[in-house]
DNA sequence: TTGAAAGCGCTAACAC
DNA sequence: GTGTTAGCGCTTTCAA
């Protein structure tokens, strides 16, 4: 028995062509019944199993799909991822997933990786904006988190804008008045959103504000959180892991939330249910907008819409304990 | 300009044989000065790129690792896939993850999806312990998280035994004599093993305890949590994500952390430090298991080794604030 | 219903 | 240093 089986060896098993034997396994066009059984046997006996490199050098495509995003172990990544892999999975793909860490060269290596390895579509978190770069490799794209204005190109984003804005009102009525923003990197979309949110807010609204740029970090939570000496009456992070770290250096204060000062967040991850106080925050549905992105790509890849999809998420504000109730006034 | 650009274009564009490009694409063997020029300007002109299926099929691998782990959204296998992912990515290989969910057909169907799709090897974090089915398979496994008795296969794997035994030990000095075990499922190795430290410790000190049944998940710390009616000095969980579980339960029946009871965790993971109560738990290293994973199925393909290498990390109790200090009794 | 053969894009052995 | 060519394992015409 030759160390490696081929479809040839089955041919020769069988008693067989090659063809025959690759008309059962794919089930291209029909084959007389005992002839495929003779070929369903000689599978068997020789532990068969095709070659997917082969086929996909000739077919054209190799039913995998490329993830490019910052950082698999941060949770928010990790949700999108599955419910990504999920859905391929079902579909028939494989996911090749790619950490950018948010560096642009980073990312231009992987798009070239991936483009190398003929990937059916690229699933792409990430900041790089030149979007003509996007153009020589010819491969489907959907962004995500990111609304992309140039109509050639699929995304799925949440309203980030708009969840902010829903926050910061709910804030506002249960008499916040005095707020400290920490922000994200000004490269990452979603910051830049709830950022822009936050800014005409307070154009709308009398308050005291300060502004500390931060990054979607724990670490980021931890330095800023030390850097505020005037209590305010509520510290707006951009996500959850900044609160967390926020929290965490208020705790080393003694200043507790939410009754010395709120706190909130935005995701939802996970976690932020879990935490002790169980974070206010604003739901994004992670796993959701995975899935759908995985389901954009397919959808491209089957050609079965004409035009580019795309997708906006509403996002949910969830009130937790880690803000203080209007009547706790 | 044809659609797609092979070798065979940029030969023709400079003018010389598609085994010259190949040549200066790999560097496999010295081509003059002169012509390596004009190739790598069509190269640059066409804006080619190799097709690594075409490579592969030729040359006999991919550079691709496969991964097969039950949840990415787990945040324990988040950790491991990221330094795993560092590691291959430094060595140029890419990683396709697959999440199993622990069920033992579909880690099957994995292996075989990976199998045809030529992946040079495969890190296996799993349950399946039918060794024989992974011969007729003829990738190198590094098996993650369990200890392999027979001597074909590489693992990477931590001291739950020990680790679970350390903790015990001072639970056990700090005053801790009536305990409430949370386990994991026995199919899994790792909760068989930290049961099993525990099976030891009781027979060895005279103490009350109880062993309740559970999953290595937040929902089942919560239901085991809301079962403990007599409340012991310490509920000790198979992992972090029981304790946070069972944390959150008594912070629903007001019940006090770790003033009326202690409890503990095990693995560290991230948020462990940003919980609060911040956890006493068991650290293992995570990233660098992962890491550790990727470098041996490395060397196994480099055949750098005529051994098959094996790597068992130490696990280290961290005390945080979720057990009670001796003082504190 | 089946077989022969071309060819997907590449590498490497061989010849010059 | 460079070109010619076989062939990696498969699918898919085309012919029978």
């Amino acid at each position: 028995m030759p160390d490696k089986i081929t479809i040839k060896e089955i041919a020769k098993e069988a008693g067989v062509s090659i063809s025959t034997v690759s008309r059962v396994i794919n089930g291209s066009s029909p084959v007389k019944k005992e002839t495929k059984e003779k070929v369903l046997n000689a599978i068997n006996k020789l532990n068969y199993y095709p070659d997917a490199l082969a086929r996909s050098l000739r077919v054209g495509y190799t039913d995998t799909i490329g993830i490019i995003i910052p950082n698999i172990a941060n949770p928010f990544f990790a949700t999108l991822v599955r419910g990504a892999e999920d859905y391929l999975r079902s579909k028939g793909y494989s996911l090749i997933i790619c950490n950018s860490d948010n560096a642009v060269d980073q990312e231009k290596k992987l798009f070239n990786i991936l483009a190398e390895k003929k990937v059916d579509g690229i699933l792409y978190s990430g900041i790089g904006d030149h979007l003509e770069k996007f153009n020589h490799i010819n491969i489907p794209i959907v962004f995500i988190d990111r609304v992309i204005k140039d109509n050639r190109f699929s995304y799925v984003c949440s309203n980030h804008y708009k969840g902010m804005e829903d926050l910061l009102n709910y804030l506002f009525e249960t008499n916040h008045k005095r707020y400290v923003f920490i922000s994200g990197k000004k490269e990452i979309f979603s910051a830049v959103e709830r950022l822009r949110a936050f800014g005409n807010f307070v154009k709308k609204n009398k308050i005291e504000y300060k502004i500390l740029e931060g990054e979607y970090t724990y670490e980021s939570g931890l330095i800023n959180g030390k850097k505020i000496k005037k209590l305010p009456d509520v510290v707006v992070c951009s996500n959850d892991l900044i609160a967390y770290g926020v929290i965490e250096s208020f705790k080393e204060r003694k200043i507790k939330v939410p009754q010395d000062v709120s706190v909130t967040g935005y995701d939802d991850i996970t976690f932020s249910k879990m935490f002790s106080p169980a974070l206010t925050t604003v739901r994004q549905p992670i796993y959701e907008m995975g899935k759908i992105s995985a389901e954009i790509i397919h959808r491209l890849l089957i050609k079965k819409d004409d035009y580019i999809p795309v997708k906006l998420f509403q996002n949910q504000v969830i009130v937790r304990e880690s803000t203080r109730n209007p009547r706790n006034k």
